[in-house]
DNA sequence: CTCCTCATGTAAGGGGTTACATGATTTA
DNA sequence: TAAATCATGTAACCCCTTACATGAGGAG
């Protein structure tokens, strides 16, 4: 009932259950092929999550008829109202975090050529998106918003390079 | 000495003080005017880490002479050994956390009018990007990056738009 | 028979945010 | 003289991460 209790990690597997019944090993994986990139999940967070949303009455458990130990989660009608209601609250401003941007602040008018070491790793970064998030059969917003800002970033780390010429 | 207690705000402060003697509350605006949108720094985290700062040797405390009372913090020898050591290790992998784009994960398929007003709220947080980190004087590159990834967001949400549109 | 993957959890710690507390000084 | 800004700090909480723990099933 007090879905207050709830963190991000909850929605997020709400959010996975929806679309089709999971165990949270399952969850896990879906997230790292997926919201990866800019949504950590760990195990750690999301099986006590789970039993909280099973506590709220928003997903119910079911034992995997595999040989393996395993629980599916399946969505509750309550669970539905729930994510539904979460889905269209304004979202919370994104978070980042970004080392290499800091430290480049605080060498870029002192030492170029660290400057370029920062750079390139950024554009590895870069790289290893494009890797990941090649683009697919089906129509992905997600996946062409990785794709669209690791492009931009190279194009940034040409261009910084290129002042840092100067 | 034991420089395992300082936390990557630590070393934020300590970046910003190098390059100019501050105040903890000049570094918090300097945080605000430069690395704020993918670095944040709060006051109840500064302080406590400028003391240890201060207990490590890497800066010294001079009182302000001006009529408010505050403290103006030096970089110590020390402290510069301790900066360059840490600006030449590599960059901890960078952690974003983005709520629309989970959200707009689980709505695209289902609801185009709910990934619509997403999609929105993205494109405004691009546009007061572009506001903010409008193209300045002197190359900066952390300004050109806010711009790059701001101006490829936009061009993303227009994409996005219009594959909703089918 | 060993190792990797599947699968579910617990414990401890850490960095960060929000809220609270205080007081002086400038500005309107 | 009231309000906004300058300026420093503490307390409580929260979510997340890392590390640890356990065990079964499949692959070689």
């Amino acid at each position: 009932m007090d879905t207050t209790d709830l963190t991000a990690t909850a929605w997020t597997a709400l959010g996975f259950i929806a679309l089709r019944p999971r165990s949270g090993y399952e969850i896990k994986q879906a997230c790292a092929e997926t919201v990866d990139a800019y949504w950590g999940v760990s195990f750690a967070q999301l099986y006590p999550q789970l039993k909280r949303l099973n506590e709220a009455g928003f997903i119910t458990g079911e034992e995997g008829g595999g040989g393996r130990r395993q629980v599916i989660w399946h969505l509750t009608e309550r669970g539905r109202e729930a994510l539904d209601a979460w889905l269209v609250q304004p979202p919370a401003p994104p978070q980042l975090r970004d080392e290499a941007l800091l430290k480049l602040l605080f060498v870029q008018s002192l030492s170029p050529d660290q400057a370029r070491l920062l750079i390139d790793a950024k554009r590895r970064e870069f790289e290893a998106w494009i890797d990941r998030y090649e683009p697919g059969d089906e129509p992905d917003l997600l996946r062409s918003y990785a794709l669209t800002m690791a492009q931009a970033g190279l194009t940034w780390c040409d261009a910084a390079e290129k002042t840092l010429a100067d």
